[in-house]
DNA sequence: CGCGGTCTGTGACCTTGTCACCAAAGTCTG
DNA sequence: CAGACTTTGGTGACAAGGTCACAGACCGCG
């Protein structure tokens, strides 16, 4: 089975096309924690993400750290191909959070799929409105909203399913474009109130509903 | 003379296409002032801007405000037709800074165009890629950057070439995303340093070197 | 002139970010 | 295992920024 068919969008291309993706995309796998693109590194390939996850984020020069939008299997990082294309002063970087599969597209090729497949147009539009619609939540959040609501929807999401969330104070604070004393006390706070407890790189929800109303607040 | 002339992107068009968007594009005229994309409004046609400039602010629930980016004559407008495409919950909303001339290309044309040249296609993904980096500016503004330096950026800004800024306090509020009060306490301090002179509705800059150097800092 | 709306100034208070420093928990090494 | 070093987390003091409430200045208009 070609990688072709994990990719919603690409199921349905023309045979053809598909073909040409399966024979000019190369298939590679990047350990966990690599950045694969960033400051200096012209990306000349449309990366599509067969497995594992990125994490897109931007380093600011006083040292602090925010997390822009992750890339999931079943993507494309179309977003630094196009910025870097025409944009030098472009500081963001993407890191591989697990390891991952990935086929590189040539520009050539992605090029040419633009050009003559309706489908494969959509794939590329909607995967950037996708991304830009993230970028305006993260402005929205980072702009008007409340740093322990922030933090609420954060654990949320971190947990999944479960109740246990794998990271240090200085990760949240770097998801959230703020700082790690702020994380901390936060923290100390849903603790006071019973909503979860503290461990030495792990926080555990004991009370979700509690929580969850605060994100949703 | 043809607007397709006004844009330097499209200048390098084969004649035929030049003709194509001649023919499809309609010109319009809109005020100032006028609400021409938003949250509910489905736009159905790339607009590109012959003349005026265009903001594109985001409103929050709690009714702050915050400026994203300006569409200025020669640019294009393509993050608004994607965005729209796929997502719903998207609430920038795009106003007439001044009366504006505008080319509406109907979506099958410029689907066309797309197929059919690569000088098109850049044109599309450059703007993209403009506008991205934009967005990606905003966020490490609104996230790292001091109130004072923003403001003192904007106003040299908003200056341009002369020394006088007409703009409201809750205008520049809005510019930055932050509160009304904010700005008038910054601005009090600048004029204490008698860096600027303060009238009802605009701002005098008599030290501008000042306020580069910590715009700059 | 008086009146209503807009614009600006300001104090009090709360939230968030910064700085400094310490303590506890892990890791490494001899 | 002891001791040194690193990573992580906790906390107080203070600065910066956002919210609320309210007052006074300015503007256009009847």
């Amino acid at each position: 089975m070609s990688w072709v068919e994990k990719f919603p969008g690409l199921s349905r291309l023309d045979p053809d096309l598909r073909r040409r993706l399966d024979r000019d995309g190369k298939v590679l796998k990047v350990p966990e924690g690599k950045v694969i693109f960033g400051p200096g590194s012209t990306a000349d390939n449309l990366l599509l993400l067969i497995s594992g996850t990125v994490r897109v984020q931007h380093l600011s020069d006083s040292g602090r750290q925010i997390v822009l939008y992750r890339i999931n299997a079943g993507e494309s990082c179309v977003m630094t191909t196009a910025c870097l294309m025409a944009h030098d002063a472009y500081s963001a970087e993407g890191i591989t959070e697990s390891e991952i599969e990935a086929v590189a597209i040539p520009r050539a090729t992605f090029d040419d799929l633009v050009a003559r497949s309706p489908d494969f147009r959509s794939f590329v539009f909607e995967a950037y409105s996708r991304r830009i619609a993230d970028l305006f939540l993260v402005i929205e959040e980072v702009a008007f909203q409340r740093i322990d609501i922030r933090l609420a929807q954060k654990l949320l999401d971190l947990a999944g399913q479960g109740d246990l969330v794998r990271a240090t104070h200085q990760q949240l604070a770097g998801e959230l474009g703020t700082a790690r004393e702020v994380v901390s006390r936060q923290l100390q706070e849903f603790r006071r109130r019973d909503w979860i407890t503290l461990s030495r790189g792990e926080i555990a929800l004991s009370n979700v509903a509690a929580i969850r109303a605060l994100a949703e607040a």
